[in-house]
DNA sequence: AGCGTTTGCTTGCAGGAGCTAGCACTCGGG
DNA sequence: CCCGAGTGCTAGCTCCTGCAAGCAAACGCT
């Protein structure tokens, strides 16, 4: 476990800024965060690393997205939509082999794409380009060819 | 700390899933995700509750989003992020014909489980009703005037 | 002066995360 | 048969998170 000076960008002085800045005492945060006074205080002097749960809850009592205190924490690394292919995976309605079907096609129409890509030779073809490397980056986390090896 | 039992989704059955889709032992991914293999054997099982840097490395080494691991951990809360229709709909990489053939598919899938379960097609409108409210309600909860205030 | 309240902090401890050591089992080869 | 390699798991342990108890300081009131 990394310890508290690991953390990067300081999150208890971050937490701090943000309730100094809503004119709360420690104390009242910690009561609204559902945490201990003393553990906040921890927290705030870089004593303690806050599990993703108390973070949770601190954001919440502070009005902060959870996702805004993760990237904070180091807990998120910016990435903070999911892909096509993560939403798929995620999503509670689908069944496993529809998730696969569905990701295939996905898959499928997607290089389809890089295929023709070529047939647009303009600045369009730059940006789409750019895009298909940046995606296929994020796409390459997402294990799509790992869902199909499945079947 | 909540135990291992409350949570959401069974995360241990959820990672056991993936990583037996990436047809990998549970050696090969504790090594690849720099855990020890009990402890992901404990994970999967459901007997510990990984820290949100332990779910950080699991995700990396299955090439899964961080945000989709911490989804399914309950670390996230949806909130913020697109559901598939809408990434679909924002993906770079799709046609427009394409994002029309895909949506429809997903629809088709989702019909066809709301059918085969008791709940009738309201069901279905209901969802969809539900996403864009939840969606709209994520926008509003990330208060990004509160961290402008910070700065 | 005394007192009560609020504030931020330190200390010691319980419980759980994550590890090492090692077990039992399966499989394939000699 | 034996052996080695691979697999998933249990048990005992250390260390860290988060807490309760309580301290010291600051402030306002009588």
């Amino acid at each position: 476990m990394a310890t508290p000076k690991d953390l990067p960008q300081d999150i208890g002085t971050f937490i701090r800024d943000l309730r100094q800045t809503a004119k709360i005492s420690l104390r009242q945060l910690a009561d609204k965060a559902g945490v201990s006074n003393p553990y906040l205080s921890q927290i705030e002097n870089g004593l303690r690393k806050p599990s993703a749960e108390v973070l949770q809850q601190i954001a919440s009592a502070l009005r902060v997205s959870t996702p805004a205190m993760y990237l904070r924490a180091g807990l998120l690394d910016g990435e903070g939509q999911l892909g096509v292919l993560a939403a798929i995976a995620v999503d509670p309605e689908l069944t496993i082999a529809q998730k696969q079907s569905l990701s295939q096609i996905y898959e499928t129409f997607r290089n389809e794409n890089s295929r023709n890509a070529p047939l647009a030779p303009s600045s369009s073809a730059t940006a789409e380009t750019a895009d298909l490397d940046e995606h296929e980056a994020g796409a390459s986390r997402t294990t799509p060819i790992t869902v199909e090896e499945t079947k």
